[in-house]
DNA sequence: CGCCGAGTTGAACTGAATCAAGAAACGTGG
DNA sequence: CCACGTTTCTTGATTCAGTTCAACTCGGCG
């Protein structure tokens, strides 16, 4: 729990009664390789900080093709924000690629943390900012460059992503095939 | 300017006070229809809240390529939120494809209204997570559906960009020529 | 009128998908 | 620790969605 406090003191002070109200919240997690935390169809009820292990969010369309969408690390937050932040549907499943343990905080529960902290509104303006700029910027990559600049970018951003994820997860991550990828990573070695 | 506390005021309750020392750090602005608001490569200094006109976002790569990422309207905020939010050099364009009359809001005196304001967290909060649900949407769109499917998924979800836009902004929107959008259009006819 | 940019249509081309098969890496049980 | 089966990754051949290049139509505006 330590590690969410370091990343929420990195960003706001806190004073002790705010910190034990959020602490008293989060519930401990730990969660074997291969566990699919979400399904597609169901609602998120969780976020969760990541103290440490590897998760995949994707997605399958009606022809059953399957895109990564998203892949976390220990430090951030794991869960469907589209869907916990409008508690419908979520169009995309969530797997653990590792074992791992979390942090979770019920929808319910951050409601509180928003109507009695003071410093709750501000840490979750801030923490949407940077997944906001996070996503605009791939918006920019997917539209504007082609599979080999993409990688390229992946692995000069992201670099522990190739060490981690399944060249087949990247793959779909990029928006391409398992071929195209290996034809790609051929082409610059 | 009434609007835009119409729409802050959906979303909050307000105090007087807080509305006087928001209002008062509203600037507005007139543009010329062709009009820049923002270069590639400057920072964003404002975001504006959008009292009636029509504006595109927009980014060109080294190979002069040039693509359409967001259409805003009356109502909504123009601005290039990576940009501002980081006050770092904007990767992208905007400019007014109509006449225009926004209210603008300077990065000071955002941070001012943050500051001194009791709304101010929680209103950027809930506005940064609907611009965050609208981008995480788009990646999939971009990364799940072909051509086809993304022109008739944007004439469902926004049927009045086809109505303001020429299809040159949206073929380059949906990541596609012209050329390509025309045939798409003609096969769904 | 004539010009100019937007949109359309056609033909050739290309980047990436698909289909298919083999090689390498990985996990599991003996 | 090895053997076997399974999954991942690679490579080749073919196909296809969308690009590029080029020519033409249309509508608005000087």
């Amino acid at each position: 729990m330590e590690s969410f406090f370091k990343l929420l003191t990195s960003i706001i002070e806190i004073n002790e009664t705010d910190r034990t109200f959020i602490a008293s919240m989060l519930k401990p997690k730990e969660i074997e390789k291969g566990t699919i935390l979400l399904n597609q169809g169901d609602v998120e009820k969780y976020v969760g900080f990541i103290e440490n292990g590897i998760f995949r969010h994707y997605s399958i369309n009606q022809n059953g093709k399957e895109v990564s969408l998203l892949f976390t690390f220990e430090n951030w937050f794991v869960g469907e924000l589209s869907s916990f932040l409008t508690q419908t549907p979520s169009y995309c499943f969530i797997e653990a690629l590792t074992e791992a343990k979390i942090w979770q905080l019920s929808y319910d529960n951050m409601q509180k943390v928003y109507a009695h902290t003071t410093v709750g509104n501000k840490f979750g303006r801030i923490m949407m900012e940077q997944v906001y700029i996070r996503k605009a910027e791939r918006e920019r990559n997917l539209l504007m460059m082609n599979a080999e600049e993409r990688y390229l970018d992946l692995i000069r951003q992201a670099p522990h992503i190739l060490q981690n994820i399944p060249l087949k997860y990247i793959a779909s991550y990029l928006g391409i095939t398992p071929q195209a990828l290996s034809r790609v990573r051929k082409n610059i070695n």
